[in-house]
DNA sequence: CAGTATCCTCGAGGATACTG
DNA sequence: CAGTATCCTCGAGGATACTG
C-alpha cells in the first residue's frame, strides 16, 4: 500500500495520517501554530529544502488545511495561514507534545497557560457526555460494516 | 536533518515524531489498540512487508512501546503487548481519529463508547485546571530557553 | 522574498523465498 | 507461526542555483 492509497480505506485514522503522516507535515504544521506564516520562515526555522516546503505547502492548501493569502502587490507575496480545518489539528498536537512531554524530555520546552483561567493548564480527555477523564481501558469500540 | 536526529532537537514534538512519525508506525500501533498481538496478524491485517513489520515491531520494543512476551514454549513463540507507554499514545489515537471523523469519512467507521456512562463517547480535551474546553485560541504558550 | 528547477542520495517500503 | 534474507523500486528529502 502507497501513502497515497491510505486515503481511500475507511478509516479515520489511516485517511487522517494520508494527510498529515509525513516526516515534515506536522512540524510545519506545529511551526504555523506558533505563528509562523511565510515561506522563507517556515524554512530558516525548520531546516527543510525549499522543494520539500514548496510541495508540502501545496498540498496543505490544496487539503484546506492552509489558505494561501496575497498580503502585498507588486510584486505579490504570499503567506500560509491555518484554516479552521487546520486549527482544529491543535488537538492532536496537543497530545502529541504531553506524550513527548511525559517520555521524551526532563523539562517541557512549551508550557501552555489557559487564558481562561490563567493556570499552567495540562489538557485532559474527558468524555462529553458524563465527563469523566478518557483512558483507554475505559473505552468499547464498534466497528461499522467495512472498517479497515 | 534526518528522521532520527528529530531525537535530539529541545521538542517534545519532533522527538515524539521521531518515534511515530514513520508511515507505518502509528498504524501498528491503532491494531495493537484494536487487540492485535501476533506477527502474522498485523502482516495480514495491514498489508505491511514482513521486513518492515519485524523493524517497526523490533524499535518499538527497543523504544518500550511494546512489551515482547513468550506465550508459548518449544517452539518459542511470541507476541506484542502495549506497554503503559504504549498505551498513553491513546489520546494521539483518539485525536487523529476524531479529526478524520470530521474531515475525511462521512460516517465514522469506528464508535467509541464509555464504559463508565454507556454513552457514546466523543471525548474532547479541557483545562485540568479549571475544567473549561480548550482550544487553540484560548492556549498561551510560553518557550524553555533552548526550545527547537 | 517566495518560490521553481535540477540533480543527487538514501532509506522506507514491497515482493518473495526461505527457516527453525 | 514468527520471523530473516535478498533484491528491487520509488519517492521523500537534501543541496544548490536561479528567477520575477
Amino acid at each position: 500500500m502507497k501513502h497515497g492509497e491510505l486515503s481511500e480505506v475507511y478509516c479515520s485514522l489511516a485517511r487522517t495520517w494520508s494527510v498529515i503522516g509525513e516526516r515534515w507535515t506536522m512540524l510545519i504544521i506545529r511551526e504555523a501554530f506558533r505563528g509562523t506564516r511565510r515561506f522563507d520562515t517556515f524554512q530558516q526555522r525548520l531546516g527543510v529544502g525549499r522543494n520539500v516546503l514548496s510541495n508540502r505547502l501545496g498540498r496543505l492548501t490544496a487539503e484546506g488545511i492552509f489558505d494561501r493569502v496575497r498580503y502585498q502587490q507588486a510584486p505579490d507575496r504570499y503567506e500560509y495561514r491555518l484554516t479552521e480545518k487546520g486549527t482544529d489539528l491543535y488537538p492532536v498536537l496537543l497530545m502529541l507534545m504531553r506524550w513527548g512531554d511525559r517520555y521524551k524530555v526532563d523539562e517541557p520546552p512549551v508550557r501552555l497557560y489557559h487564558k481562561g483561567c490563567g493556570g499552567l493548564a495540562s489538557p485532559e480527555l474527558r468524555c462529553a457526555h458524563c465527563g469523566d477523564l478518557v483512558d483507554f481501558h475505559s473505552m468499547r469500540a464498534e466497528y461499522a460494516p467495512g472498517a479497515w
